[in-house]
Parts: structure tokens; sequence; C-alpha cells
DNA sequence: CTATTTTGTCCGGATACCGAATATAATACA
DNA sequence: TGTATTATATTCGGTATCCGGACAAAATAG
């Protein structure tokens, strides 16, 4: 339980100030008073500090309340972009891409790789996940000590706190502590995350949960997975595990125990003609799912089970997870929403069939296609959020191991 | 968001102080020192508030730490168990228990009503509730003006924060305002909780939970909810909702939808019998289970069905409910535990069968019979839990609606 | 060019935490 | 019995924080 000094009430303050300067943009002194309900007293001290640190920037410019306006005009706040930069990776089955971002989070250089990773041992991936950063920094026109934090996102039950990839689809070991490894690698402060919370804290500070400090996220690709956005922090499980959407039990009284992974995986839908089949070359690409669609329009009937069923086991999912957690938002992304309308209507069919009536209205579900660099965006967004040292993290405390000094 | 002022500071502190002195019986200022990571100073600043304002009791004796002792004794803090005097009520649809309560939670006085309120109007329930609480507090040799607020569990959905029910299986109406009611007629604050909710918090106080700040909990009665403890704060869904696991799906490619609640709830096990038949009077009397368990030892074959069918249904629930948050322990209560080892073994195997190999080490199953006055202190224990203020209400803040004034 | 208005900063007061010194209340021992 | 020792609790001084009110600053209105 954490103690309570002077410190960490300027922490608490600190952050707000700085996190309401990147929410509302170009912001001036008295709309943070007002926003953040402290004294102007304590703003321009804080804001002081933050402007010693180089955190934010001033902008004499900008102030739009009135053109005709009274008095002495406002001095415009916003995070100053080079304050920092960090690096988000996404490493999928089929593909990686990586991001260099600022202070902001907005993107300075991308790098997509369409690698196939699938069961390569550790070293292997280590290897590729390095060049990729290292690339994506020069192609920034930075050098790696410019780099303060590396987040990498990652499919699987990941532990946050440790940084250890517990299981992977893409891993064939278990129980690996890659944060270790690419600290040692990059010399630069490395933590690993679910794939799944990084695209939800993308769409938090980016996209379709801007509005929204409590949501929930489904991400539906290689992998199931869950992001919890609880208070605007992620909610992590105890012990800071990520969620596997894939290893919830569908159906009882089935004749075997069915996962939901084996219902609506990627696998489970095209088949398991991946590896040699006609998807073969699509798959490789990343194109697995759009390939399907257009098969589906021309009415290739395996498809066309395969999907309705996926769209179904989805659907009821996202109901259990509305009844256990009660969200106001759905978000669903993920390659397979590349399956097209047909998907789509299943999954929300199922869903509204699913969801007691009781709850029908709370949520609402939103799918957005998410492309691959936001992916790599909310890994950076993870970065940040450690950078910005949010005081509150209530469940799990900064990780980031330091590199070895020397 | 909430600001952060020295109040804010004083606040978290001194809870963090009381609820030492609550969790580690009595204690000395040092020991309070060393736990709270508080100087010395700042305890003995804050004891002395809390001495003065009368929450708490020093004692000259109990020093067991060494008989030989050295230098000045410890003087020993411990709750006034006198401070304040709390009701907590739990509401089913056979019976009512009350309880009251004083500010250690130590059951003062207990009123047992084996009365069916089953989908009684609600004025009928909230004459019976306000009778037994006016009789609790009578035996407790009390008036009600010294009564600080009353908690009354509910089974089903229940929005903490308004103290609404917004759908309940022994409630006709949908959505009713129980707390405002209750507290005109009683005119003592009076809060609406779920009946999960105070049990889990009756675990975490006195129960199968003391030592755990992380853990989840599954009641099996009537209706079927859930409690979760995350960071030893009840982690309520957005907008405060309590969790039904009853609405939960089970099962797809089934012809029907299938909820837990038709699977594993009382109505499911006991068959559509406990009206009329056989099960009638047991059921009236709160019976319903013990007797089932009997007549499966004499190989009734339509309830070792309908036990196994529950059991099954509940242990592939509690994975995917592990599976989603990750606890360390799970504590599985509630009057459906009456049904024996049957159900427990097949709810255990099931369980172990349904849980990812991933984490199958991480949480562990114990079951609980749990009495009913124990649901009743849960819900003292949440008023209690008001009244000391936890200054970090990252859910729900203190609800509690003022008694009208006259 | 002055009055007005709004914004941002400085000053004093209150509060809280903490470390060091001091007071307190017991035992150990000559 | 009286003093030294020891561990606990309180007091004192220092520092950091927040806040309200007075003051300085920078624009427009007329």
């Amino acid at each position: 339980m954490k103690t309570a000094d002077p410190e960490l009430m300027r922490a608490i303050n600190r952050f707000t100030v700085l996190d309401t300067i990147r929410r509302h943009g170009p912001i001036s002194r008295v709309e943070i008073s007002e926003r953040s309900q402290l004294s102007t007293t304590t703003v321009s001290a804080i804001t002081g500090s933050l402007l010693d640190d180089g955190l934010i920037l001033t902008r004499h410019e900008g102030d739009i309340r009135n053109a005709a306006a009274r008095g002495r005009p406002r001095v415009m706040l916003e995070l100053n972009p080079d304050a920092a930069r960090v690096v988000g990776a996404k490493i999928a089955a089929n593909h990686m891409v990586f991001v260099v971002s600022n202070f902001c989070g907005e993107v300075i250089s991308t790098l997509s790789l369409p690698i196939r990773v699938n069961r390569q041992p550790i070293g292997v991936i280590a290897d590729l996940v390095e060049d990729g950063i290292r690339r994506c920094v020069v192609d920034a026109g930075l050098g790696l000590q410019e780099i303060s934090t590396v987040c990498i996102g990652f499919p699987g039950v990941v532990e946050h706190r440790t940084g250890r990839v517990r299981s992977s689809p893409i891993v064939s070991e278990p129980d690996i502590d890659f944060a270790r490894e690419m600290t040692d690698r990059l010399n630069v402060a490395t933590i690993v995350e679910s794939d799944a919370h990084a695209i939800t804290l993308a769409h938090h500070w980016f996209g379709k949960g801007r509005d929204l400090d409590d949501m929930v996220l489904v991400s539906l690709e290689h992998s199931l997975g869950l992001g919890v956005l609880h208070g605007g922090q992620l909610f992590r499980g105890a012990g800071g595990l990520s969620h596997n959407l894939g290893d919830l039990m569908m159906g009882i009284g089935l004749p075997e125990t069915v996962r939901l992974s084996a219902l609506a995986g990627e696998a489970a839908i095209l088949g398991e003609q991946t590896q040699q089949g006609r998807f073969a070359d699509a798959v490789r690409l990343g194109r697995g799912m759009a390939l399907a669609e257009t098969l589906i329009a021309a009415e290739d009937n395996a498809l066309i089970v395969a999907a309705t069923r996926a769209g179904e086991a989805v659907g009821i999912a996202v109901a259990n997870i509305v009844t256990l957690f009660g969200p106001p938002r759905v978000i669903i992304v993920g390659s397979s929403l590349s399956l097209g309308e047909l998907f789509l209507k299943t999954l929300s069919d199922s869903y509204r069939s699913a969801i007691p009536s009781s709850i029908r209205e709370i949520a609402e579900l939103v799918f957005d296609p998410s492309p691959d660099e936001m992916w790599a965006q909310g890994a950076a967004v993870v970065a940040l959020c450690e950078l910005y040292e949010s005081p509150w993290g209530t469940t799990g405390p900064a990780p980031a191991p330091q590199p070895a000094s020397g």
C-alpha cells in the first residue's frame, strides 16, 4: 500500500496537468485549472516545472476563444514533441511493424516487415526485432541512444510487470524473458506488453475510445485478445497478466472441450490449409482474411460456415464480457474484421441475442479496422505512459528493466 | 479525476493507519509505522486524531513480543468496538438475515427470518426488511438512532452507486430505488449492494480471503453472483453495476441460447417442482439443496444428472473467470454447495479440464459453506467500509443517501 | 493615451510529512 | 535502593505542497 507524502501529491498533480495538456491540445493555464480543479497558482507552478524540464512548450498564438477578446491573451501550452522518442512494435505471426514516435505519440517513422516468424526459435525472433528496431530508428534520423523506451506488443499471454511472455502462438518456448533479452541487446529500457493492451491504449489516445475512460476492446487476430480500460487505466489481471480470450471455454454439452480459439482463431476460420493450401500465400502476406472475404462473396460454402460459426462464437463471448465488465463501449479490432459483412453481421446478431435484456442498452459495439501501424503506435503509447510516470499504477508498477550500465 | 491536496493525503494515510489497526489487532505505533511505511511521527499524529475521535482505544497490556522486554513498553492500539454500529442484511428468496455489528464488524445481534419473499411486491418486501432491521436493532439493545449506516445485500444486479436494484430474482418490478426507499423508512443512511459483493468483503475481512488483496468469489445461490477483489477493493464494473454470473452464455452450437442460470440455478437443479413438488417444503425452509443431497445419495437419477450438469457448467464458468481475471484464489460459496460431494467433485474436475494449461497453477479453488449470517455480516462490512471513508474509491464513491432531515 | 479586462505570478498562511532531539516508562544491575 | 540502559512516543524545526488574495502584465475599448 502506497504511502502518501508531498512527493506523491506533486506526482499526481503533475501527471494530471501533463495528461490534460496532452489530451486537450494547446491549452491555457486557466483552462487547465478549470479542468483539473487545481488552483491557478498550482497550475502555474507545475507548468513552470514542466517547462523547465522541457516537456511542454509555450505558444503565443491560437487563442481561439474569441477574436475580440479583452484582457491579457492566454499563453497556450502543448507537449514538446521532441521531449522524448520511443519505439513501439507489433509482432504478429506473419509480419512485424515498428514505429518511432515522439513525445506526443505521433509517428515519426514506420517500418513494416512482412516476415513470418511463426514458431521460429526465440533467438531468431529477437534478431529480427532488433534489426527492425535499429532500422526504424535510423529511418527516423535518430540514434538508438536518443530512444527513451521501447515497447514491444506481443500476442498471447504477457506478464507486463516482469516483461515475460508466458505463452504466445508465435513462440515455441514457454516463459521467455523477452524484456530482459531486448534490453540487453539494445541497451535501451524495453518493456513487453500484450498486443491487445497496446491497441487498447492506442484507441484511448487516438482512436474510438478517446472520449471514454471505461471501455473494453476485443482483438481478433491470429490469437484473440482482450483489453479492459478502467478509470483511464489498463486493468491487468492480478499479477499483471494479460488476458487470453482464445482460452475461453465455449460450449457445454459438446463432446469435447471447445475453446474460442478453436472457433474464431485464424486457423479455425481459414481451415487447416493455411500452411500449404490455397491460403498459404495470402496468409503469408497477411491477406488471408481478405481473400476469404472474396471467396465468401463467391459463395464458398466451407468458408461461409466457418465465418458464421466464428461470428456466433465471438458474439457470445463479447456478450459474456459485457456481462462481467459492463463497459459503455466495446471496440472490436483485428484482421478478422476483413472477413467482411457476413462475419460482422453474424457477430452483431449473435451478440444481440446473447446479451441479457437487463443490460441490453449498456454497451455499444464499434468495429474498427485498426491498421497494423496503429498497434505499434499503441505499443509506443504504452512506453509513453511509463514516461509520464502515472503515479497511480493500480495494477502494475513501472516495469522497464534498466539497461545494463556499460 | 481527483485532485491531490493535503486533505486527501491525510485521508489516505489516516485510512491506512485505521485499516492497519483493524487488520492487525492490537498493534503498537512502531509496528504500524513499519507496516505502513509512515514515520513514527506521522503515525503518532494520526493515532492521536483517531483517539480524539474515539475510533480507537489504547490498551496497556498484551505486548507479547518478549516477556523480558527492555525499554518503554509498547502501547497497543485497537479499534473501538463502540465507535459505531451498523446493520447488515441479506435478502434471499426464502429467508432474510439481519445483523447488527460493532465498529470491528463483530456481530452483536442476529435475526433470521425464514420468510419467502419471492416475487412479492416491493412494498411488502420493504415492510419485512424494515421490521427485521428494527427488531434486530432492538435485540442488540440499541435504538435506530444509534445506527450509523445500513447496508442491504440483494441478489441480482445492483447498482451500488445509486442503490438501485436493476433486476433481481426476488423482485418483480425492475429498477427499484431500494436505497432511497429504506433510507426514508428508517431515517438512517442505507446503501444497497449485491449480496455477492457483501460475502466477498466478509471473506476478505474474516474468512478465506483474509491474506489476499486479489481474489474472486463465486456465489451459487438462487441466483449466481460474482465478486472481484482487486487491490483490496471491490472491482465494480463500469457504472458500479454488480455482475450477474447467471446471465453468462454457456454453449454454442446448442439449439437454443443457454445461460448458466438455466444449468446451475436453484430451479435448474431442483427441477420444476420447487413450487409444488417434493421440494416445496424444503425449499421454503432453505434446505432444498440439503434434501437434494440425501436424494442423490439415494441415487435419485434426475437429481444426479442435474447436479452433474450444474457442476460441469460452473466449473467451466469459473475457468473462464480465471482466464479473464487471473486471481490467485477463487472462493466458491452459496447454498448449492450443500448438494454435496458429487457436485463439488464434478465442479472441480470440470474446472481442471477447462482451465488452460498455461495458467493451471495460478488459482486455487476453495469451497466454503458460509452460513447466512456471514452474508449479512458482509453487508455490515460494506457499511463499515463507507464509514472508514476509503478515499480511493476507484469504482464508486460513497453513495449513502442522507436521510431526510426531519 | 487611459480605463478595463483577463491572465499569470508572487507572497503569506495553513497543513502535512519527515528527521533529530527530547521526554517517557519500563528493565538490568551494582 | 538508585543509576544505567533500552525501546517507545512526543515535540521541535525544516521542507514541500496547496491555496487565496494581492499584484504585475498584456492585450482591447474608447
